[in-house]
DNA sequence: TAGAAAATACCTAGTGCAGGGTATTTTTTC
DNA sequence: GAAAAAATACCCTGCACTAGGTATTTTCTA
């Protein structure tokens, strides 16, 4: 690794605890790098990273009270040297689109391994992009409207979600099952990256 | 009574089916009114009313599926000649106010008696409208802007739950306890009319 | 036409909200 | 300084949503 003479300040965002202290102690392995905070939701993660001002946070992209970008955002307007590395097991088009945008600087796949990892952070602090290679083949144009993300059905089950229908009251509708809207209603979610309606609302507008 | 040659036909909306039923047998005790429907909710009450096409509907503010309010702005688009009479709980100045913009022709209170409802549909259908002796003094100036019947911490509070955070985060950001939380929560609801998050979130917008 | 994508349906566990209480403390207002 | 309003906190029940799964049928598409 380079950059041995200072140590790389880094920051874990990720909903699942389990899942920072695997890379925590992944990370502890080279001396190059150190760990000073993590952190499981959006608003935490802000709060902290403010505070702590790391060289690099790697965060997931579904966190429980909002998503990698919104933070993204945020972080970037106030720490504009910090950079910023996804590691999620999204592959929406759209979502890393839309995360480039933010001006993330890197964007990995959670099966990433060690070695992948490791480069990342160095091409990342040297100023360029790094994009998971499994990923490579996307940079096509894209509209950043996330609801194109969503199916016919889905689209229209968002919209009766965000006019504040209930699972029911929808499944009577369109002469579905209540079962069926609760899977769009997960798929939906998922692909918004919301969690719940009120987020998803706001998504789609 | 009046208007003997032909009776009035009357719908009942509300959400508590015994209160429709003793209205109803209010109502059968003179041979003017004919109840010629009624529902618990807002849709299936919009629905039923306009096929039924009433002389006059006796609602409620408060519906499960949304307010009085809405339902009359609905009703009055496709059905201008039917006459809307709120019979209600709800005394607050900027739902009557809200109410009569919304072109509801009388606003009487549950408490009212028998006369008092006989008269108020007969001057409604006259052409007048008809409000509750008790609020006659409340004709002050008032903006419809809804968020006025909320203090200043409810303010606060429904804007966050309009952006879709929970009770717990909300909690946990203003330092107070989430029951809290959920009694300002209520008393949103219950001031804005609304039946869950998305609701009030379009109220105030 | 075969495979992919979408739509359908069901199961389970945990969480949070809606709506019904009561009650105390703090702040405002007259 | 007393009364009213606002803010605080807790209890309970029932219902709906969230999020994880599996699995079948239908529709689209290369």
């Amino acid at each position: 690794m380079s950059a041995f003479n200072k140590r790389i300040r880094i920051f874990l965002l990720d909903e699942h605890r389990l899942f920072t202290q695997v890379v925590q102690s992944l990370l502890d392995q080279s001396p190059a790098f150190e760990v000073v905070g993590q952190a499981q939701t959006m608003l935490d993660g802000i709060s902290k990273i403010c505070t702590a001002k790391p060289d690099i946070v790697l965060m997931d992209y579904h966190l429980p009270d909002g998503n990698g970008i919104e933070a993204s955002s945020i972080i970037k307007k106030k720490l504009s040297l910090t950079k910023i590395i996804f590691l999620t097991i999204e592959q929406e088009h759209t979502i890393i689109k839309s995360a480039m945008d933010a001006g993330v600087n890197g964007y990995l796949l959670k099966e990433t391994g060690r070695e992948e990892l490791f480069n990342a952070i160095d091409e990342v602090l040297k100023g360029k992009q790094s994009i998971a290679h499994k990923l490579k083949k996307i940079q096509a144009p894209q509209r950043d409207q996330k609801t194109d993300l969503l199916s016919k059905r889905e689209k229209e089950i968002a919209l009766l979600i965000s006019k504040g229908q209930k699972s029911s009251q929808i499944a009577l509708d369109l002469h579905i099952s209540e079962h069926t809207v609760t899977t769009h209603r997960k798929n939906i979610m998922r692909k918004l990256g919301a969690h719940n309606s009120m987020q998803l609302a706001k998504i789609i507008q």
